[in-house]
DNA sequence: GAGGTTAACGTATAAAATACGCTATGTCTG
DNA sequence: CAGACATAGCGTATTTTATACGTTAACCTC
């Protein structure tokens, strides 16, 4: 975010974990530290200091507003990172102090994570003005920072939430899917592999996937039919869930 | 936490959420506000003020340490609270610049909720040294601050919790206890009612419950065999959650 | 020792998860 | 254009888990 050095909290910032899903891999998007001034090109999260005088939650919407042009995304809070030490590299120190001209000593990131779809993104456009790409989450060994252990936090809680809330599968999800676009994403996120027999008779139970009168086309198999989801049906029909593990 | 106020940064704090459990009803661990310069009484939640050179999780169990005298107790982070205006009543501003003798702007807490068996804290030092004592949680309508909020979302995180770890439940419960202090804390925390005698068939398929040759005395009923919780036995014998829900 | 209260065990039924057989419908290749 | 192939899509049988509820047991109090 561009603004005067003097409005940033030092010891505030903001980090977000955006995902995103290609029909097959679970992506990140990531921005490429790369500038004039530093010649070792690594890969950081997208997010920035705070302004003073700003909520944190809605300067986490902005930072990625600007980012992706993209408006009222799935975001939520993920984790607060804290360590004394998270900035104590040198050259982490001095790339933040050049680039929004404060003098820092600890900063304290409250990261989130966001779930956006692939195809309402405009990749040219996240390239070109901030150097942003999305990369595969598996070919990720290691990022600027502690955002490597950010990324993982962001996995461990969208594995998580996924166990309660499928609604995160549909926001990954292009507007049409089929029934195995639905489990691939299940699969890329859990990491386990599930019978297709018996996880397109569980999804038939759910009344919020609605068949659209179209079809996969030009795929060398049996097209699938193609589903959207049903927001309100959603939230109209879900049953509490009344369950513990023991 | 008593300290030079130069050495607090004066725009980050935590907050604790501290859960206990009294055989029938969940309480919460608050403290009386009440001082010589503030003449309305008003709960809060224990916290403080960050000293500068501190790693937020760490500074977290510290400041239990202190209210409490326990270490190692179960303590993690709930969410981070950043709205620009949290701290913008002026009592409150001024209650906080007179206690840490800094002068502040806008205050970002870390909540952190934690879980205490009630029969290891020591009441009455918690009530001399800190004006600390156990409050029934539904008996709790408002709090300093934004701290209702950041106990309604502790309860959120423990109901959320408890869904895949028992664990929890052993964390509030004494060292004996009977299948009925089980369920009553189940259905303390998530507000639902079970089947006792479905509960305990669910419970028996536990391993990690240890029924001891004991029995509870002095009820005006059948008494019933005290267990104890084995963790080694829990880590290994406990299946992988492999579910997920529509 | 009768009545009250919760523990503890058992049985029957419904619902959900799991395993796996089989056919259908498109593209691609020779 | 026939046959290979790959995934979609439907079905059945079995096991596991959840739910509902009947019954006896062991302690207290009066």
């Amino acid at each position: 975010m561009s603004d005067s050095g003097t409005h940033y909290n030092p010891s505030i910032s903001v980090d977000c974990v955006v995902f995103g899903f290609d029909s097959r891999n679970l992506k990140i998007l990531l921005i490429d530290q790369n500038s004039p001034s530093s010649n070792n090109s690594k890969l950081k999260l997208p997010g920035s200091l705070v302004l003073k005088n700003r909520d944190l939650d809605e300067y986490a919407g902005l930072v990625l507003m600007e980012l992706t042009g993209l408006d009222n995304v799935f975001l939520r809070q993920l984790y607060t990172f804290g360590s004394a030490d998270r900035v104590s590299r040198k050259q982490d120190r001095e790339w933040i102090e050049s680039t929004y001209s404060v003098s820092i000593r600890r900063i304290v990131s409250t990261a989130y994570y966001s779930l956006i779809k692939i195809d309402h993104s405009n990749e040219e456009l996240m390239e070109r003005s901030h150097n942003a790409r999305w990369y595969d989450v598996s070919s990720i060994k290691t990022l600027a920072l502690d955002h490597y252990k950010i990324m993982q936090k962001g996995l461990e809680v969208l594995r998580q939430e996924l166990r309660f809330n499928p609604i995160i599968g549909f926001e990954l999800l292009p507007e049409k899917f089929s029934l195995r676009d639905v489990q691939n994403i299940y699969e890329a996120i859990t990491g386990n592999k599930y019978d297709n027999r018996n996880f397109r008779k569980k999804l038939g139970q759910a009344k919020y996937l609605i068949p659209l009168n179209e079809k996969q086309k030009g795929v060398a198999h049996k097209p699938a039919i193609l589903y959207r989801f049903d927001k309100e049906k959603y939230f109209n029909t879900r049953k509490e869930i009344n369950l513990f593990y023991i």
